[in-house]
DNA sequence: GGGGTTGTCTACCGAACGGTAGACATCGAT
DNA sequence: ATCGATGTCTACCGTTCGGTAGACAACCCC
């Protein structure tokens, strides 16, 4: 009855998906369930996407297409390498922290399989290509400590989205830490870490 | 008929469980496919558990003491700060070596929710404790750069875990990488990672 | 103002799921 | 030889799931 509109009800359907994909897993989310979150029947929702593996597909492209967005505003301006580094990494807890089930998600986009993963890592390829490029010239330089850098980048993607998706486990190790202020102690840490793992060290 | 005994057949069964509940996910996987890999049918499985959940707690369990297990034991008779870092890692990647789905587990342990992991994490806390400990020792003898000791061991946690259980990443990143090679390969990388961690560095 | 398009709904389906009821077979102990 | 405990099975149930069929209403265009 309503007719909200095609566009905005397909994106809203996406993000509701996202969501419940992110929170539940995939084969735990139900049609049903995100439907009913966004105030539509099931049979809307497929109307739109016409199986659930149509509305994955379509929840791996839109989340390729805002990391992209979120991490290349990111990179505008910066100049240096570690003020590169440090600011993708602060622009990616700042979407986890106003979207929280985001990181569960590509944690999951991942699980369900290279072929799945692929459509969500698709877009950000450019990106990929020029944070290994990156990379390398920093070792090049020695401002970077030298590695493989595509497995130096695959070393810091895991300890990201892990410290951004293991809540679980952080409360077992450290205690209780919930809310805005353990996200930024979070990013502290990882930061330090990261810097830790680029910085090139003397010995050995 | 067969009358494999009861032990026996529930440790079977709980290691199936873990293989599918690691590879499918809790919700994805379904008693019917575990029991009927183990050649038996879904009441059988139901008369060792009488519920899925309670299914799950005996998974949990069993893997925490199995980690709880292969940790204590690379532990032996090691001394140096990081020769016992090292060790742990390397018994860890062992496991995932011999059993790829146990990592994928204890990922999805965590998913599940605070409640969950601390059935799987519980027996290890001895074990985390001696953890703190062995850190903050080895930042007090100036040995590991200083930094909040329990921050850091959740820090090194994602990256392990998260090297182990992201290859659809991996595979994204670094291109086709599969099997045991592949394995070594990250073990190096999360190792140096690691090292460089721990490492205190001169400057900042 | 009639007709196609778009969007939302009610009603329903077959399959798969977790779980129950209970028959039956095997075995150790008496 | 019998009996209770243990283990495995067949048969079935209620619910939920992803998905189909089709009615109907709102809108746009001519």
């Amino acid at each position: 009855m309503p007719r909200t509109g095609g566009a905005e009800r397909r994106s809203t359907l996406v993000e509701e998906a996202i969501r419940q994909f992110g929170r539940e897993g995939y084969a735990g989310a139900s049609l049903d369930d995100i439907s009913r979150a966004v105030g539509v029947r099931k049979q809307t929702l497929l109307y739109y996407f016409p199986t659930k593996d149509a509305l994955l597909e379509a929840c791996l492209q839109a989340a390729g297409v805002r990391l992209a967005e979120v991490i290349a505003q990111a990179l505008e301006g910066k100049e240096g390498y570690w003020e590169r580094a440090e600011a993708v990494i602060h622009a990616v807890f700042a979407l986890a922290a106003e979207w929280p089930e985001f990181p569960m998600f590509v944690r999951e986009a991942g699980r369900l399989g290279p072929e799945a993963f692929e459509r969500f890592a698709g877009v950000l390829d450019p990106l990929r290509r020029r944070a290994v490029d990156f990379l390398q010239a920093g070792m090049d330089d020695g401002q970077v400590r030298k590695q493989d850098p595509a497995m130096l980048l695959f070393t810091l993607y895991t300890a990201v989205i892990g410290s951004l998706t293991e809540a679980s486990v952080l409360n077992a190790v450290v205690g209780a830490d919930r809310g805005r202020a353990s996200l930024r102690r979070r990013e502290k840490e990882v930061t330090a870490f990261v810097r830790a793992a680029l910085e090139p060290v003397g010995e050995r």
